[in-house]
DNA sequence: TGTCTTTTGTTAGTATGCTAACTACTGCTT
DNA sequence: AAGCAGTAGTTAGCATACTAACAAAAGACA
């Protein structure tokens, strides 16, 4: 009987590696009060500036409504605001704060760190060949 | 400024990556009342047969906290039976149900061909390449 | 044997994801 | 102008993840 070995599967080798990196962004973002998922929204923020929640959940690869509660969640700690959009009342816009700008460049460093030691010991060859050879797998998904 | 760029990131690829997979195996198994984190259970049962919680985990690669839950869950929907281990009062053995059993060959299937699909057009040895990078960038970040 | 430590599982609270159903608004079409 | 389809955001309900705090049982060791 032909039976399914999850080891085989890129995707669960995808799983574990994305597990490992979330975990070890958490833990370095422990004492900032962000979590990985409000980092990720964040980063799309202050390199792109205020933009319709539409917009982020496209980047970050999320519903509506799951952008919904992580808007509420940045909000409420602080680190964006709603804003009318003057052109089209169905919109707001998400804005980071001052504070978002003033703490994001010490928590970008985290990340690069992160990204730094995971790459060590692999050649930039051997990443192209994963970034497109995931790419080229998930097209096949579609 | 340095700012962090997440398409540069392994961990971003792999997310997006595993995603694909999630969303395919969900669209395939929504007709049998399975989620994609019960099937995932299931095989680990089905080919290693009756396990503690803790073993279950440790496959999943999740907290024993979010394998209660799960395992409630399988309970619940009648997939799997908490049973006493009679060496050792602690432990709660999870085991399959013969409805289980019965309905996993065809269920199996999906996962197979959701794999052959995304292989498609990819290289033995690239998939090989891809494992072995993805392990390394894990053990990197331990 | 009695105590201390470890292991296994649970509960509670929070964050995050999804789908489905809904509201408010825009913009086209007649 | 009236009507209707499409878009942006929200809400509700569920599944799933985490940490922290806890209980029960097993094991180790004086």
């Amino acid at each position: 009987m032909p039976t399914f070995n999850p080891l085989e599967s890129i995707g669960f080798h995808c799983n574990l590696t994305f597990k490992a990196f979330s975990a070890e962004l958490e833990k370095r973002l422990a004492g900032t009060g962000v979590s990985r998922v409000q980092f990720m929204a964040l980063a799309h923020l202050v390199a792109l500036g205020a933009m319709p929640q539409k917009d982020l959940a496209e980047l970050l690869s999320i519903t509506s409504a799951a952008t919904v509660r992580l808007v509420d969640r940045l909000v409420r700690d602080g680190w964006a605001e709603r804003t009318a959009d003057p052109e089209d009342r169905r919109i707001k816009l998400i804005t980071p704060t001052p504070k978002a700008l003033r703490a994001w460049e010490e928590m970008s460093l985290h990340a690069e760190e992160i990204m730094a030691r995971a790459h060590a010991g692999v050649s930039e060859e051997e990443i192209e060949t994963v970034k497109s050879v995931l790419k080229k797998v998930r097209e096949n998904l579609l």
